[in-house]
RNA sequence: GGAGGGGUACCAAAGCGGUCAAAUGGGGCGGGCUGUAAACCCGUUGACUUCGGUCUUCGAAAGUUCGAAUCUUUCCCCCUCCA
């Protein structure tokens, strides 16, 4: 098989489903195609559940292609009910348009677009979905989808039989996002939607509208769903979701997820979410014995696709003065306290609930009684225990430790 | 519109006049073991506390009572069946 964009999609495992693999693949090889795909606007920033997805546009755009970024500021309005329960909270249209922006600037960062031919197109959907007129997409776009068929979908079935409300407006998610494809189809000769396998039935109902209205052929694909050894959701930490946004999500934090990944999980995510090619990775795989040096080079490869090498480099070597070493590194948050408070002397107690290392006061003393805090690595046992400028004997800082991953840099100016 | 069932902590789910800050399970957090893993074990899981207690919580409001998550009334929401 040639190098080629599929073959690496295949190599690296993110193949689920696709309407015609053999043609896509011929097409794409010829020349340079365009490819989009939509992400959800609900939050300022993505997560890692749509890492997969990001990289795979990387791919696209290695391979000489172009891809299209939709951000769904008209598809979002609605909610996709796909894989979910119910009903999202509906959000406002003003929020959508902020989240859009912010979602932008990541894109930024993951995307290249030095190169005029591959560099990412930003579209958003609001653009002529806001701009419908009820009637004339009934009849233009409506008369190509039959309910018969759209009970079929498992994103409608599976709420239907699982007894749960679906409203018509979301019953309308689908038709909405084939109608994009149809537009970018249209607009930008963008001959593939991809994205996650909970999307095959809203992606192939794109490509037939693409057949009905235009007798054109499109191309659907989709990538496997992630699944964690432990049966987990990807992406969700003691700190909440991991979110590409570093305001967010500090790089350090997120270095630290994938350093944490499950012993199962890390060779998939070695091909997931690094680029190194693939047969450099299954001999370094097979060559290292040391599953620890695997988990740190998925952090470091993936740290610097997102925040930069720097930020792997700093991140690793905080973990190693943190954990190897027990010290303290550069990376570990910081935070400066005035000196008359520490004259006055703080609260054990006060000083980790008002750090945020605690969520209140009773939490502070219930992890106290566990024997987790520390100060330079010292457990305090006495709730009583007043932070005071002895503490501060060696150094001007301390380090102050919540539990075994959570440390705090306190300094005194 | 008619008939029934229900809303309890992060989630699921018990409780149905006091012994209820509320069983149990999951999740979370802390500890142990270890490899910053998994599995397992222990502890903990409303807030504040001078550690004696105090305050707020069982869909919302009002009431009965010495005392209410538990009883009554009204309201809101959800579900099932019938039309």
């Amino acid at each position: 098989m040639k190098n080629t964009f599929l073959s690496e999609m295949n190599s690296r495992g993110f193949l689920n489903q696709c309407t015609d693999l053999e043609k896509l693949e011929k097409i794409s090889s010829q020349k340079p195609i365009k490819a989009y795909i939509g992400f959800d606007s609900t939050a300022p920033s993505l997560h890692v559940g749509s890492l997969m997805q990001i990289m795979i546009l990387r791919l696209l755009q290695k391979y000489g292609h172009q891809p299209i970024v939709l951000l769904g500021g008209g598809t979002t309005l609605i909610g996709d009910p796909s894989g979910k329960d119910s009903t999202r909270k509906i959000l406002k249209h003003k929020d959508i348009k902020k989240n859009i922006a912010s979602i932008k600037k990541i894109f930024e960062k993951l995307l290249h677009s030095k190169n005029k031919k591959t560099k990412p197109i930003f579209v958003d959907n609001y653009n002529w979905l806001g701009k419908l007129k009820y009637i004339d997409f009934l009849r233009d776009v409506g008369k190509h989808f039959t309910i018969n068929k759209m009970l079929t979908f498992d994103s409608v079935k599976l709420r239907l039989d699982r007894e749960q409300s679906l409203s018509y407006m979301e019953f309308n998610y689908m038709i909405l996002q084939a109608f994009d494809f149809y537009q970018l189809f249209e607009k930008h000769n963008c001959v593939l939607q991809m994205g996650g396998s909970d999307q095959w039935g809203n992606i192939v109902n794109g490509v037939e509208l693409i057949r009905r209205i235009l007798q054109k052929e499109a191309f659907g694909l989709t990538t496997p769903l992630i699944t964690l050894s432990s049966g987990a959701k990807m992406g969700k930490t003691e700190k909440g979701a991991v979110w590409l946004d570093k305001k967010m999500f500090s790089p350090y934090d997120y270095w630290q997820f994938w350093r944490n990944t499950a012993d199962e999980d890390v060779k998939k995510f070695l091909k997931y979410f690094t680029e190194i090619k693939t047969d450099e990775l299954s001999s370094k795989i097979d060559d290292e014995k040391d599953i620890n040096k695997l988990k740190i080079l998925l952090a470091n490869q993936a740290t610097t696709i997102l925040h930069g090498s720097k930020a792997a480099k700093d991140s690793e070597e905080t973990a190693k003065a943190t954990f190897v070493q027990g010290g303290i590194g550069k990376n570990i948050p910081e935070k400066k306290i005035l000196k008359e408070i520490i004259l006055k002397g703080i609260n054990i107690i006060d000083l980790v609930s008002q750090n945020g290392l605690a969520s209140s006061k009773s939490d502070a003393r219930r992890i106290l009684k566990n024997r987790g805090i520390k100060i330079n690595d010292k457990v305090i046992e006495d709730e009583k225990k007043i932070v005071s400028l002895e503490d501060f004997s060696n150094n001007n800082f301390i380090k102050l430790s919540v539990g075994k991953k959570t440390h705090l840099k306190v300094t005194i100016t």
